[in-house]
DNA sequence: GAGATAGCCTACTCCTCAGTAAGATACATC
DNA sequence: GATGTATCTTACTGAGGAGTAGGCTATCTC
């Protein structure tokens, strides 16, 4: 997207434009994470566009200078979410380990994600309120992650460091008890995330071992 | 609320009065029930008065002359279920079985709820749509299923059947498990919802066992 | 058969809120 | 300074949908 300078002495005509790209791409993640927190505490009928605006001390058609609708708002945070935990996924998963520890490792981060701001949308908001489309297409990136842990499950079941009876089920019951998490867990509540997440994932360790 | 009658021969003045409140209450659940069913399949907000009364082939204000507001609608449906379900608890737990046996009696019931219309409600619909009074009373039935299940697994500690490392996790997550069961079960597909529960359960068995 | 009342309908009101039109301002480039 | 463009504002529109006013009809009671 950026031109190299030619010649000596020439400055860079883009650099401006690039600060300005830089400014514009943090304001828009500002205002996504703003509608992530107001989404998850209060729901995303009960949240206007104009309490985000307020909540950013700007006005309602900003908003609209960022984003499409408010659909695509909540379609960004829930991607965005999605996105993010597939980098970190594909950063951090260390291949060498037993498969009981890269489930732990995956629910790990899982967990970190869920009891985010961004997270928490994709458990706490239906996504009945999108088009079809991004509905679809949000639906196949989460069943990338089934499908990751249906893999370690059955490494593991090779390994000898993972014995379910019915991997499905199981993935369903602990997925569900991740994405129910955001329901009860308060941030201003005793025990962080990672501390819950721990807990958590210890629960189906004893049904994940013999 | 009826008075008997007085005398020979005296005629039941009540009798068309409590036909007529007995249909009037059968209508009304019959309202309860069409809302549950659009509720869990479209969302709160994505279901209109007008939807339900045309599904009933009434009118709008046909539904408001059995409710109060689309609000106290959607309390009802959640309220219903969390009666039936502790009058079903009431009537059917056997307190002579071992403790793990009455948590699989608790769950088959439990989970037979929250695959219903009714259930479906308290898992799918947000109780953010209601107001604090309301929300408190919801919060206050769901709580008394925790602390039975709390009760539960203190029983099956003593009784050997039952063996949990943080019962309070555990509590969360089971609970969360079946919670978010509608989100990914189908009435149209191959299971039932009671081969479904009991799949489930058998997970979390396996986190309970030693 | 004359009220009285339950039950339901047609035809509205009214408000919230998503989204927009059109213009002001700041800033960069020439 | 003139011009252009990104950013943001004031002041609107328009629709969807919750809820209601008022009336019609069937049924019950006397």
């Amino acid at each position: 997207m950026t031109k190299k300078p030619v010649g000596r002495k020439r400055p860079n005509v883009w650099e401006s434009v690039d600060l300005r790209q830089e400014q514009h791409e943090a304001k828009r993640r500002l205002i996504l994470k703003q509608a992530a927190l107001l989404f998850a505490d209060r729901g995303f009928h009960e949240t206007t566009i104009d309490q985000i605006a307020e909540a950013l001390n700007v006005t309602k058609p900003t908003i609209y200078y960022y984003i499409e609708s408010k659909e695509d708002l909540l379609y960004q945070v829930a991607h965005t979410a999605l996105v993010d935990l597939n980098e970190a996924l594909s950063r951090d998963q260390d291949a060498k380990l037993p498969a009981i520890d890269r489930l732990e490792q995956f629910f790990t981060m899982y967990g970190r994600l869920i009891l985010s701001e961004f997270g928490v949308c994709l458990a706490l908001v239906s996504d009945r309120s999108l088009n079809a489309q991004s509905r679809r297409k949000l639906r196949s990136l989460k069943k990338q992650f089934e499908i990751t842990v249906r893999k370690i499950l059955e490494e593991g079941s090779k390994d000898g460091t993972i014995c379910v009876d019915d991997p499905k089920m199981f993935i369903f019951a602990i997925f569900g008890a991740f994405n129910w998490a955001p329901q009860w867990f308060s941030n201003t509540g005793a025990s962080t995330p990672d501390e819950v997440t721990a807990a958590m994932f210890h629960v189906f360790r004893s049904a994940a071992a013999r």
